[in-house]
DNA sequence: GTCATTTGGTAACAGAGTGTAACCGCCGGC
DNA sequence: GCCGGCGGTTACACTCTGTTACCAAATGAC
């Protein structure tokens, strides 16, 4: 259950970004600090981020419009944000709430406050939606006659029939499904799949897409929805569609 | 039984609180106050309580928080709550309406004013429902042809067959059935289902688990409705419906 | 009040899942 | 072809979970 939140700085100003770093680091959070919008976004192309702290204002693309792409891709729809704005921006705030962000913070902050907030939204954010409502859309993807349903936690194969997954069998394919077509570390699959960060040898990804491998590739010895990139890490070569039948 | 309206004021400052009880009081109400949120939990456990009165900044947990849980149970979920906030949160007055605050108050406030709005609130509240609306949605809950009564605490399985659940059961189902389709830690379904948080080695939700998955699993073997999540907790995989016969 | 029953928590054991280390084979460079 | 490094697989230790047994506390009958 290590599973430590790690957290997304977005500032261009060096100096607050290493010491908020430094800050919430020793709090226990994984922090991983970036400079702008097209860092943030890379970012989190590979890795799973529980919370993003924005600052509004930033070379290129602002918080504000940042703010809104992330709420209108569906893999960060969920990701909650905390604002940072200058004293006073008013109406900064106010549109930063109704962009979608969870809070706002003035700067200057002490790092004791961001940190409360940063706990209040988490909390908050891991609460409870009320029941009945509405569940998540896309919670079934499809991929090469595979059926994977991100509520039930079940893989069904092409034939219908249910496959057993691991946890962590389960978990590395949604990394993979949610990131099709691309080369992904296994620096990257170990963050996404299991929130952590490798320690040096770290095969176990290696493993775990062998077993995975023997549960979903036809022939496990020549495998092609999985391919090993030498060097690079692994690719999941198909098309992956969502809701209703493949695409 | 005694219909003036009970108030519950929930602040840490001792002057407010005297306050605010004794010119309600004044008013025909009655009126208990208490200076956190452990207490309010407590009072709320042994009492009827109409309104609650809520202040943001709390020793321990905060208002939203308090909000939320509020929300979260069953037995509370329709109490009307005003919150009191510092001048100019306004984050947190947005935060807290969002959060299901009936209404919200900046201090400082005129008692008048507080009086004012918890007449607007109980009046609104008491207002009878449009007509067609569910008469106490959510006290039938549905899944899988399953039917939770919470007002009778009564479950009944897909051929109407009453089962007999112990309290321990029924409250871990219950917590269940609120929060479905999320991975819920054991750490929150036993805060959810004892109200306490969980102590090192502690196994009793897992047992608990075992014991329900016993009397709702076609095969407790292979569970389907409860799913175990490795290293994460347990996730309850229906959807779930009030009112009306399954969705 | 005592006694029987039910309930919930702890301890213990068995079984499944996961990471590490080791071994082996393959690939690329020379 | 030889060599070094990378990746696949297996074996094994360790962890996590399911389940049972047992005990203490709560409940209810009398």
């Amino acid at each position: 259950m290590d599973r430590t939140p790690h957290l997304l700085v977005v500032d261009d100003d060096r100096e607050i970004r290493s010491l908020v770093a430094q800050f919430l680091t020793k709090h226990g959070y994984r922090v991983t600090g970036v400079r702008d919008g097209a860092e943030m976004m890379r970012t989190l192309d590979g890795a799973r981020v529980d919370l993003i702290v924005l600052d509004l204002m930033l070379p290129g693309e602002d918080g504000l419009s940042l703010c809104r792409r992330l709420r209108a891709t569906p893999q960060t729809a969920q990701t909650p944000v905390i604002m940072l704005t200058a004293m006073g921006e008013e109406t900064d705030r106010i549109v930063g709430l109704e962009m979608g962000a969870d809070d706002y913070l003035a700067k200057p902050f002490s790092p004791r406050e961001l940190l409360a907030r940063i706990k209040a939204v988490l909390r908050r954010v891991s609460a409870p939606p009320v029941a009945g409502a509405p569940a998540a859309a896309g919670t079934v993807l499809r991929f090469e006659g595979w059926s994977l349903d991100l509520t039930k936690r079940e893989l069904r194969s092409p034939d219908g029939v249910l496959v057993q997954l691991s946890a962590g069998e389960y978990d590395l394919l949604v990394a993979f499904v949610e990131h099709p077509q691309r080369v992904l570390t296994r620096d990257q699959l170990l963050d996404l799949a299991r929130g952590r960060s490798a320690v040096p040898f770290d095969r176990s990804i290696d493993v775990q897409v062998s077993r995975l491998r023997r549960k979903i590739e036809p022939d496990p010895a020549e495998p092609t929805l999985i391919k090993t990139v030498r060097g690079g890490g692994y690719l999941f070569t198909p098309t992956v569609g969502s809701g209703g039948l493949a695409s």
